[in-house]
DNA sequence: TTTAGTATACCTACCGGTGTATATACGTAA
DNA sequence: TTACGTATATACACCGGTAGGTATACTAAA
């Protein structure tokens, strides 16, 4: 009963994103990521140093395939930065609609992890969002358009509010109010509606 | 060493809702509620079911004096709602400058408790938010702005957006970024930036 | 004297983490 | 090609600490 190191390393990541994500960090115990992942406790400490450790290296596997998605959901629209920005919400609103979607895993993190033990997990989860308002920010200087920079400000402002509100409610309406305001704002900073 | 009941009992939310909101409600125990309120836990069992209890009693506990200070940071500025939406963000943005600010308790809470298990404290979460998105809309109602529904569930979504930004980057940039939103939104659905 | 409230002590379950034996993949030399 | 040695990887059993929760005796006010 032994596969690659890598495999099991990847089958114990894959069990602890899931529950972690599903039901929060805090309610998930390393035995039950071991018992997920049809492996033993000890074979996670094996891999990782610590919870705190697996913990970090959940968010750390998430930020590539997320920041992609996100990515993927604007580029993959042909259009200026409006349409791209809609699209962006249109794929928020269609995820509130399956019930295994829990919100941002990072900014779950951040709200369950108090500030000053400064568990490894905030850093990764700060980067994250940085690297996300910091491509959104070329995106819409790339369109030419004024202050890019505090667009994309507004614009993950807007994300994370609707992500928020939409955990709380389970209502899309929220998603769809969000595309309107990122709209409005992004045409009055000189952004076409038409195609670019 | 007995006080009446209501007192012991406003003793012990007192010292949850310091630790709760402080911490994250998963990473307090019971025990650690009793020592800070000074009292056995078995006297916390006695005014409370269970943790549970507790914690949707902290929630319930914080409803009011919550709703009661946004609503006053906008009243308390003379103006149109313009102007009282930036006063908003304003005490948003100050807020964040104290270590002891850890965001919005509702938010949190929501965040760390899944959702299968319908705690009592989501519906309470749910119900804050929706009391003050309905106050929002009767003030931008009561201005005489277009669409107050769509403008409230906007506002709120800057609103939790910039506190959701803020707790993970310590940035008040974020709460500045919002206000310009709110005021850009407000305008375009016939708001006068001056006084009403 | 009754009874609401508090204290002491305790229970069971489970938490994160570990000591140690063992099984397997793989490089090396005959 | 085979036999073997060794580092790597997994299993089993276990630890002390602490979690939420409780049985029960006592205390003081009405």
């Amino acid at each position: 009963m032994r596969g690659t190191a890598e495999e099991t390393r990847r089958r114990i990541l894959k069990a602890a994103g899931k529950l972690f994500y599903d039901r929060g960090i805090r309610n998930v115990s390393v035995d039950a990521v071991a018992e997920e992942a049809e492996v033993t406790k000890r074979t996670i400490y094996y891999h990782f140093e610590g919870k705190d450790a697996l913990v970090a290296a959940y968010l750390e596997a998430r930020n590539a395939p997320v920041l992609a998605g996100l990515q993927r959901a604007m580029t993959s629209v042909e259009g200026s930065a409006i349409e791209q920005t809609k699209a962006l919400f249109a794929m928020l609103a269609e995820q509130v609609k399956s019930p295994a979607w829990k919100g941002c895993p990072f900014a779950r993190a951040v709200a369950e992890l108090p500030a000053e033990l400064d568990h490894p997990a905030l850093e990764i989860a700060a980067n994250h969002k940085a690297a996300f308002e910091a491509w959104l920010r070329e995106r819409f200087a790339a369109d030419g358009l004024d202050d890019s920079s505090l667009l994309a400000r507004q614009i993950i402002v807007l994300l994370d509010g609707a992500i928020t509100e939409m955990l709380i409610h389970r209502d899309a309406a929220y998603a769809e109010a969000a595309a309107a305001a990122a709209a409005t704002l992004l045409s009055m900073h000189g952004a076409s509606v038409h195609d670019r």
